[in-house]
DNA sequence: TATGAATGAGTGTTCATTCAT
DNA sequence: AATGAATGAACACTCATTCAT
């Protein structure tokens, strides 16, 4: 993972050229939606976080709905890019989607606020959910898709599984132990209690 | 079950005495909620789903919030006396936690719109989960707890897992599941399938 | 003074037709828009203190506002008919004059809610003092008037003066030493100490 | 008096900092109170005759009722620092009260929308005169409790009279004097006139 | 770039009034 | 006559968004 972290939120390598402002509204606005959800939190209530002025949010955001896609984006890259660095060191299909799960874990309990965001606001906002065309996510979902297949033709997965069907569900599976996380928010649970239950 | 249901929505025994003009807008609240999201309706948008004013609403709701969480106990009560029902025929605990959750399941399968508002907008409105005291919900909760005491007792569950940890995780994870189905909002994927997978 | 009394009002002998809930409510009326003020009263205040339903005042007054012009004529004919009865005792003019003025404060004395209706709430309903064509006040007033004409007529009182404006005047006068007693809302002074300072 | 007056109100020397807007919206407040009563008036009647967006309004003020109170304490401001300018010129005690009472009537005179805002609107409200701490008010009495007991000091004055109460019956007839300018509406008496009769 | 005062459309809620029973 | 459930117009207030500075 990067190490030139930002109040604890990584700065990934490729995106530079976004600007120290847009990553501190970006980051206020975690913040401020983890703490409040999405629709309780006003414009004026993420500026205030993040120390600017109502107005220059619109600098970097053309509204309030584009801050909610820019983190769902920000947190994608973030996966996309943790899980494609971790998986270049192994190459067992199973061992992969271990390090996968593992991956997608270790994140959502290292930036919970940024889960919880993930997780619940945009979950909420069926809008986005429908009208976005998402495609970081199905970038994020076509690895898990990748390594199916890998499996697949291997023979080491059963082949009457539909990859296509088969990624969402792990996707949701982990996806939901994860909420479970967020919502409890007790870091009671450590993951290998969790497995173990 | 019960079976006077009404648009699809099965009216409780012991509640016999809430008003038709209260379903009728309970109702269309579950519908409008789902279709919408809580923050994305008006309240006017229930009334007119539901065909009365929107004064109406307001003789039957405390205020808009009260509509949500008067969804959410009637939600509950359904199935607190389902689950009851259910778990009377049979008294191996393992059984009765089998049907428990196949229970969970087949109402999530059985009233989508309802599941997804419990599951997402409820959920969405921290303010609820954490002013609201959530008796129905411990209600709902502490029939899983008894049965896994009751199991413990019977030596047929580990006696190191704690009964208090291990309802939530067991509701957790069902419903995650549940809550799966309701955003792929695709019947494709029967009970069975998920199960075996 | 009419001693038929109920509730503390007199029941005016040309008024008998009034039917008994006209009444009731009317009294209703009085007592709430002294307690919380016209505007921040609702007619179902109103009909909840007269123990009708809503809709049953509607058979006895035009809407709200006619429930307080309604108020008002009741009191005018009251203090008219008071003072009337009062006056044919005495013929000097002076005497009758004080006497008047004696008799208005004995009334405010006497239904101190009643009278902060008229005081307040329709001094307050600008609409009403200019849109409603005041009859009855102006009978009030016009008794004032002819005792003036009288005295003057006499000698008694200087010519100068005209009647018109002094009557309101004297009544200006006497009414606001009644609003000093009914904000103060305390019978401490009593009218003799008043009239001391 | 000041002589930077702003649309026939007093700009207060101690309040400059209050922004022209504040003053604008306070000034169409006392207009448009003045000329439909309170309740009959709403926000956007004010907005529209301050020539401002409803919303601004709550810019400055923290609702309607705090419209209302900021009125009187305006005003409040405006007669003490009135009065305390001109009772400097006299050290006689009863010059003093003259001086004050002619004071009041001149404001009032001047001022006559003001006037009945302070007296008939807000007195109305009892909800204001009882929840709010009237301390600007009781800042004005206390000029007058002042006078009364140096007065009394050097012999002038009764002695067996509480200032405390006498206080406030001065203030009350001076008031009610007032008042019935205010709803006359009328200058057709003279103060000259008011204080022979 | 950055600000934050100003905007005004949008919405929850109230309540006077009606009318079927 | 009496009821009170139902209505829907009206209004206070919020807040995303703009724009002059």
């Amino acid at each position: 993972m990067n190490d030139h972290s930002f109040m604890g939120l990584p700065q990934l390598a490729d995106k530079k050229s976004v600007s120290d402002k847009h990553r501190k509204i970006n980051i206020a606005a975690i913040s401020v939606f983890a703490g409040k959800g999405f629709f309780n939190s006003t414009v004026a209530d993420v500026a205030r976080e993040a120390d600017v002025a109502d107005g220059t949010i619109y600098l970097y955001f053309k509204n309030k709905d584009d801050l909610l896609i820019s983190i769902f984006e920000y947190s994608m890259d973030l996966f996309i890019q943790a899980a494609e660095d971790a998986l270049k060191s192994t190459s067992d299909p199973k061992e992969k989607l271990k390090e996968f799960i593992f991956l997608h874990l270790k994140m959502v309990q290292k930036y919970p606020d940024l889960a919880q965001v993930i997780q619940i606001e945009l979950r909420q906002s069926t809008k986005f959910m429908k009208e976005y065309p998402n495609e970081k996510f199905f970038q994020y979902l076509d690895i898990v898709q990748g390594i199916i297949q890998e499996g697949q033709a291997l023979g080491l997965f059963k082949k009457n599984l539909d990859p296509v069907i088969l990624k969402r569900v792990i996707f949701g599976a982990v996806d939901e132990i994860a909420l479970e996380w967020t919502l409890m928010k007790r870091k009671r649970y450590t993951m290998l209690d969790a497995a173990d239950q």
